[in-house]
DNA sequence: CTTCTGACA
DNA sequence: TGTCAGGA
């Protein structure tokens, strides 16, 4: 089921595990790793086997870049949550304040 | 491709 | 603790 050099399969639009390893440059058990402790949840094909989107490898770019900067999977757990928990949050202010600005100052 | 297990810095 | 290797 191997995939071609960095291009995710046309009919399903995601990549396997084996080219989501080496595009983000690590192996396939850590990516498994990482998905145990909860930092990646991709897709699972019927047959059991994990489609990355391009959010997940965005996302698993950025593990491996926190890793870098020495953190551990706990921390790097706390840091993703956060971000889509602040995304949320900064996401609904605007939207709440560009509607409050137009109220103001029309 | 999956899971599990053991070993190393 | 995270990573890697081998085998079912």
């Amino acid at each position: 089921m191997t995939t071609p050099d960095g291009a995710p399969d046309p009919t399903t639009g995601v990549y396997a595990i084996s080219v989501a390893a080496d595009l983000v440059g690590t192996g396939v058990q850590n990516l498994r790793a990482y998905e145990k402790a909860g930092l990646v949840t991709p897709q699972r094909t019927a047959g059991g086997n994990r489609l990355y989107s391009q959010a997940d490898i965005d996302r698993l770019r950025q593990i491996t870049a926190l890793l870098d900067q020495g953190l551990n999977l706990a921390g790097i757990t706390m840091v993703l949550d956060l971000r889509d928990e602040n995304h949320q949050l900064r996401t609904t202010r605007t939207e709440q304040s560009t509607r409050q600005r137009r109220t103001d100052h029309p």
